[in-house]
Parts: structure tokens; sequence; C-alpha cells
DNA sequence: AAAGAAGAGTCAGTCTTGTTGACCTATCGA
DNA sequence: TCGATAGGTCAACAAGACTGACTCTTCTTT
């Protein structure tokens, strides 16, 4: 058993991670709503700028969600002309996705914006707490493997 | 405009906290699921017992979601006797909420196990991380008072 | 004392984002 | 040729949110 002073620190850590993840989300969501667009339009955007040439069934991987779920935001995000799509040469059963030029503009301003977050809250922790911040974030990230 | 290893490295940082936000939920999610119960019920157990004797409508702005969404919920963990209410003798309109014993151990269950999960963390990634980390958390939750 | 505001509860209807299961087509590899 | 893989789609369902419209009780204000 960890003490009660460990315990109330790590309580405020438990508490930081979620209003500040909620905080994070919320800015972009601003901004999709106005296109009418979800989060996940907005996490197929994202990666799919991230990781270009992915194909259908990588990026499921990559968001742990099913083929029926990403079918209705993927076909939109298409008809939308913001991601494209062709038949890999190799194997013309998969396909290669990329964001169009639109596309790419939706993304840099969706990526823009949380980007500028950060660096606020990086700005105002000090510049020193970035790395501390990052390393945390990443073991607790790298976690989710284990957890499986 | 931000040059070009420095969007690299917000890139990063956007996906760790993507990730890691995930990975933390992702096992608080598998606790709750062998009883029944869903992230909704979780953040009422963890906010009832952080502040206890809260109202209902204080626990609504806390979460930030309205009075029928948090009915159901909070009515089934009432049934199930892991929290329990009272009238304020101020104030006899308004409910207090506290947690009963067993609503104590599930909360502590579930808490616990997203302490050590963020223990570990700091420990990978270095005790000296941890300030870094709760600071720019901290100022990141912070922010979502300005951006309503 | 009457009127109105506030806390809580509930019903109804809707939406998003996810799930399984089942089934289809096209293509590739053995 | 046959089976596996990549992708697409339909249907049914569920959690977890929303708004709107009420009710009831209790407190506060006039």
């Amino acid at each position: 058993m960890v003490d009660r002073n460990r315990q109330a620190e790590l309580r405020d850590a438990i508490e930081a991670l979620y209003f500040g993840y909620r905080a994070f989300t919320d800015r972009a969501d601003r901004i999709l709503e106005r296109r009418g667009l979800g989060r996940l339009h907005h996490r197929i955007l994202y990666f799919v700028g991230r990781h270009p040439e992915v194909s259908v069934t990588g990026l499921l991987r990559i968001l742990a969600i099913s083929k029926q779920a990403i079918n209705v935001p993927l076909r939109q995000l298409g008809e939308m002309q913001l991601v494209a799509q062709s038949a890999a040469p190799e194997d013309r059963r998969v396909k290669r996705l990329r964001l169009t030029t639109a596309g790419q503009r939706l993304e840099a301003e969706l990526t823009g914006a949380q980007m500028r977050q950060l660096e606020a809250a990086f700005d105002a922790a000090g510049r020193e707490s970035e790395a501390g911040w990052a390393a945390v974030m990443a073991r607790l990230a790298a976690r989710a493997d284990q957890s499986t």
C-alpha cells in the first residue's frame, strides 16, 4: 500500500489526464462540427495524413475498430473529396489511401490547432517540462500492447 | 509557421496523448466490463469518491453531461448499493451522494489499477519526468475553461 | 401567503459511434 | 482450381450522449 500523500498525487494525475484529454479533443471537435464531421473522420484524416498510402486494414489496426465502423465515414470522406484511394500495383486487392489537397488542408487545420494547444501547455509549464511529459506519455502508450 | 522538426515532435505528442489515453482507459474498462458497468459508471464512482457529499447538479457540472445522461447509470449504482444518497439538511431539495463500503471497494480497485499504471509509466520514464508531465497535463486541463 | 426559481427525476425521441454476424466480390497464391 | 485475404455492405443491436417537455418537492423572494 502506497502512502496517502502519494495516493493524492496519483489521483491528481488521473484527473489531469482525464480533464486534459477532454480539453484537447474538445477544440478539434468544434472545428469538425462546422463541417458536419465527427471524431472518427478526424482520426481517419489524421492517420491517413500521417501514413500516406496506408491500406484500409492497416488503418483499422491503428484505430482498433471494425471494418464496419470505418465504412461509412471513410466513404463520406471519399465523397467529400478529402481522401482519395487507388489500388496497390503489387496487390490490387489492397487500396492505398491518401489525402487530397483539400483533405491535407483540413487535416493541417485540425492538427495545427492541436499542436498550438500543446505548445501553449508546454510554454506555460516551462519548456523543460516537455521532455518529461513526452517520456511519460510514450510509456503509457507503450503499455497498450502489454495489457492485451 | 513552425519548422518541420518541431512539427514532427508535436505530431508525436498528439499521438502519444491519443494512444496513452486509450491504453489508460482500456484497463479500467476491462474491470468494469466484468460487472456490466460502463465508463460513465466509472466516472460517477470516481468523482463521488473524490468529492463525497456532492450534489447531483455538482456531479453534472464536473462531468459536463446532461441530467438525462446521468439518470440511468446513477440509479443503477444506487440499486447495486454502490452509491448512497441522502437529503442535505440545510436544503432538502439537494441530494448528497456518497460511496457505500462496496462502492469504495470497487472505486479503490479501479483507481488503484490506474494509479499503478501511472506509476509504472513514471518509473519507466524516470522519476524526474513526473513533475514535467504533471505540469503540462495541468496546463492542458486548465485550458478547458478558456476554450468555452 | 403566493409566485417563482431551483434541484431532482423521468419519458420520449434522436444521434453518433461502436459492436457481431452474415454474406458478397475481386484478387492473389499455392 | 481452391482457399485465403482485402474490401464492402446489410441488418440488428447497444452504450452513451443529446434536446424537449413535463412533474414533484422545496426553498426563496416578493
